[in-house]
RNA sequence: GGCCAAGUAGUUCAGUUGGUUAGAACGCCAGCCUGUCACGCUGGAGGUCGUGGGUUCGAGCCCCAUCUUGGUCGCCA
């Protein structure tokens, strides 16, 4: 490249007419109107001008030169006879005097046409990500993240949180999802892991006397992917806060989230601090879900009551029933038999249904095995003529969770029930500390085994002793939910070693099994260790959030595909022996 | 690992009860066009219909198997 670029191709103006100017970028598109007449479009990050080809001879030089070749020219800037009030360059084009090419596109055929490279088939995009994020449009969303990153550190250094980061290549973790290992070339038959969050790490700063600690951290993970879920790595917001307790953390997150979803976000209406709280229990009662988009008006009741005695299989005693009302509902039988079938492939359970007319008879679906307590039924739901009512019924947990994907898709589709354009925030609290495990039938830990008992070593001095269920036991545990996605999970710590031990001797493990599993944080904690909590926003959900995304690769500037596979690197791949050997590892064939 | 959906031109898609030479738009190539900006007009090239097998006089379409991709459940302290 001879001479640089003095401008960029989103830069020039009316006022820079007359300027001899170079530019650089991609040949975007070339429009001949004439022999001697054509329009280039130069793109560069910042936007695109416009050349203006006027001679024959410059006319040969661009024919010759593929679409997307890297160009630069130099020329002169001046006012358009034509104006195009939709371009920010719109009033001015650039009649370049020179052109050489900086790098030649090869292919006068892509894979797929930039500009609309969001409606090419996923893995075409990923095996040509480089090409895919020329495209604006692709390429705004990864800006977004910068500038959303770059706003989140600055807010967490404003509220005094340093950033310190924390080891990539680290131990195995006993619990959680399954573990990346990576082998220890000196220690064969060994491994190291990837972390799949800092946790230990931070909570080791925090007794290290370090006062508020955040990282950009990056956490790796090998389960399978999903929509909102990148298969392998993801980053998180990850903090803790010594001295601390949940209100201290909430306030944090509340004075840090807003602002950044109110600059950045798709829509501008985000719930201000405080965010709603919702116990976990209640959370499954009224919304069916542990992460309950609130953009929906709709809510749960429970008829088990109201049911009771009826002759009618799903009603059976010892089943939970649960109904949504719905409000001037115009649903087409065909839409609602839709409904039915998508919630039982979502829930795996079959919803049921019936409507109360303007005749003010109940009708359709399981109108008649309710005939008989029908005055019961429109006073309990309080039930308008027009209304549709959703039923599912069976075990506890499978009522509610099956009504959870029932609320959400009829808001979904019931026109007036759901304002998308806006950011629902809610702290779900009050999650159980132990439950019975559906596979061991005994008790065990519900969540994080390291979170603070609500009661401390009290209550579970009592429910060793048989005073309280340890059912009823909740932990000060608390996911942070914005419209329906779980951005994050956090915890008071239980910093107490003896603490500690009663919380895993109800689960019939004692200090030796803490120890052996933990075995840094436990010391240190017998050091004399803060209280202290935090917790962890998805980097990569907020992101989605905040661009309106449905799929996480859209915000990711590399993503792998559903299998764990990045088709443009060929990653992961087989590697020479001579590297196997080293690491003493031997492949089996299977 | 289970379930659902998709796979037809470089790209996005259409393709009727199974019936002549598989179409359109965009892109590409050639020609025309002196103010375009999703430029326009004319013409052209481009297809093992994911792969393998089967049914049939005849399969893009029906059946079986398989692969790939996406969604979802399991999984994700």
């Amino acid at each position: 490249m001879t001479q640089s670029r003095t401008h960029t191709c989103g830069e020039l103006r009316l006022r820079d007419a007359g300027k001899t100017v170079t530019l650089v970028g991609w040949m975007e598109n070339v429009r001949e109107v004439g022999a001697s007449l054509a329009f280039v479009v130069l793109r560069d990050f910042y936007g695109t001008t416009q050349l203006v080809i006027e001679s024959e001879e410059m006319m040969k030089t661009v024919k010759s030169v593929n679409k997307e070749s890297t160009i630069s020219i130099t020329g002169t800037v001046r006012e358009r006879a034509s104006k195009n009030p939709k371009l920010a360059t719109g009033e001015i084009e650039v009649v370049p005097t020179e052109l050489s090419v900086l790098g030649r596109c090869r292919y006068n055929e892509l894979p797929f046409e930039i500009n609309r490279s969001r409606d090419a088939d996923e893995s075409v995009r990923l095996k040509y990500r480089y090409l895919d994020l020329r495209n604006p449009a692709v390429k705004s969303n990864i800006v977004l993240r910068c500038n959303v990153v770059s706003a989140l550190r600055q807010a967490m250094t404003e509220h005094g949180f340093l950033e310190i980061t924390t080891p990539i290549l680290t131990v195995s973790s006993p619990e959680g999802a399954r573990d990346y290992l990576v082998p220890a070339r000196k220690h064969p038959g060994k491994f190291y892991a990837l972390p799949q969050a800092p946790q230990q790490f931070k909570q080791l700063l925090m007794t290290s006397g370090f006062d508020r600690y955040f990282q950009i951290a990056p956490c790796f993970r090998d389960e399978d992917a999903r929509g909102d879920r990148s298969p392998g790595e993801f980053y998180q917001l990850d903090m803790e806060m010594a001295f601390a307790n949940q209100d201290d953390v909430f306030a944090v997150l509340e004075d840090v989230l807003p602002p950044i979803f109110a600059k950045f976000g798709k829509y501008n209406i985000a719930s201000s601090a405080p965010f709603k709280r919702i116990a976990f229990n209640d959370a499954m009662e009224r919304y069916g879900s542990d992460k309950p988009d609130l953009r929906i008006d709709l809510v749960v009741d429970d008829i088990t009551e109201l049911v009771k005695g009826i002759d009618f299989a799903p009603f059976a005693d010892g089943n939970t029933v649960k109904a949504i009302v719905v409000e001037n509902c115009e649903l087409a039988r065909k839409a609602v038999d839709k409904l039915v079938a998508e919630t039982e492939v979502i829930s795996g359970c079959k919803p049921m249904w019936f409507k109360l007319g303007e005749d003010g008879e109940l009708s359709g679906g399981i109108a008649k095995f309710l005939a008989d307590r029908k005055d019961e039924v429109i006073a309990k739901l309080n039930l308008k003529p027009g209304c549709f009512v959703g039923v599912t019924a069976g075990k506890k947990s499978a009522a509610q969770k099956t009504a959870g994907v029932l609320r959400k898709l009829l808001g979904a589709a019931v026109p007036g029930h759901m304002d998308k354009e806006r950011y629902e925030f809610c702290w779900i609290v009050d999650f159980p500390m132990y439950e019975i495990g559906e596979e061991s039938g005994e008790l065990e830990f519900c969540h994080n085994p390291f979170s603070m008992p609500n009661g401390g070593a009290e209550i579970l001095d009592k429910a060793m002793r048989g005073e309280v269920d340890p059912l009823s036991i909740n932990a000060f545990q608390y996911d942070l939910v914005c419209n329906g996605v779980e951005l994050s999970s956090g915890a008071v710590r239980n910093h107490d070693p003896e603490i500690m031990i009663k919380a895993f001797q109800l689960v019939r493990l004692g200090e030796e099994d803490v120890k052996a599993k933990f075995p840094a944080m436990y010391n240190a904690f017998c050091y004399g260790a803060p209280p202290h909590a935090g917790i962890a926003p998805g980097v990569d959900r907020m992101v989605m959030l905040l661009a309106g995304e449905e799929s996480i690769r859209e915000i990711i500037p590399f993503p792998m595909n559903k299998n764990a596979q990045d088709i443009m690197m060929g990653a992961p791949s087989t590697v020479e022996q001579k590297q196997l050997d080293e690491v003493h590892i031997r492949i089996v064939e299977e």
